[in-house]
DNA sequence: GCGCGTCGTAAATCATAGCT
DNA sequence: CAGCTATGATTTACGACGCG
């Protein structure tokens, strides 16, 4: 009975499951003052127009595409909790 | 309240490691599926009962072990090895 | 097609639990 | 006990895919 079955591939385990493309940029956490000026607009309204977008990426020196993908993690991060914690306060 | 609030997700961050038996269930899965150890929404759930954790706790563990590993995998050696063994006993009975 | 939405994730980083 | 590292959680940044 030599059926060890350990899955695929012997030898080099498994890096097949590589992703990160190598144009991608490197994160950078935000200053605490980036972070709050965006909770505060992110409590205004949830989904930002592409005018307040273009305004608040200039305040805080982001870019609107940096703002953009914070507002859709930032969603994300919502619904989690919620997710964790039905019950509220 | 939206502070209490705040301060008890945070609390979040003061947490406990999982018990031995959790990470135990983890691991196997892990090394079982070396190949794509990318767990189903399902296999997610099974293994959040299993382990008495929740589904995100699951997503974060895997997370962390995926990115760590493949970061060393000389270190996770021994490791891999040991639950190698494990799950060929299993299979074996 | 474009542009913005969600979903799942990589990778870096944070915070601290827990060992030496 | 302090220092250090392992570990769980959170934060940026995308790719894949959906919808209007």
């Amino acid at each position: 009975p030599a059926a060890t079955k350990v899955d695929l591939d012997p030898n080099n385990p498994a890096s097949n499951w590589l992703h990160a493309k190598s144009t991608r940029k490197k994160r950078c956490p935000y200053t605490k003052h980036q972070t709050l000026e965006l909770e505060k607009e992110f409590l205004f309204n949830m989904y930002l127009s592409r005018d307040r977008r273009y305004e608040v990426a200039r305040l805080l020196n982001l870019t609107e595409r940096q703002v953009k993908i914070w507002f859709q993690n930032r969603r994300m991060k919502m619904k989690k909790c919620n997710k964790d914690r039905p019950k509220d306060i | 309240v939206m502070i209490l609030r705040s301060r008890f997700l945070d609390a979040r961050r003061k947490r406990r490691n999982f018990s031995k038996q959790a990470t135990e269930i983890l691991n196997e899965y892990f090394y079982s599926h070396l190949s794509n150890p990318y767990p189903s929404e399902e296999a997610k759930e099974e293994l959040a009962k299993k382990c008495a954790i929740t589904v995100s706790q699951v997503s974060n563990w895997f997370g962390n072990k995926r990115i760590r590993y493949k970061k060393n995998i000389g270190k996770f050696q021994e490791e891999a090895n040991l639950y190698a063994a494990k799950t060929a006993v299993t299979a074996t009975q």
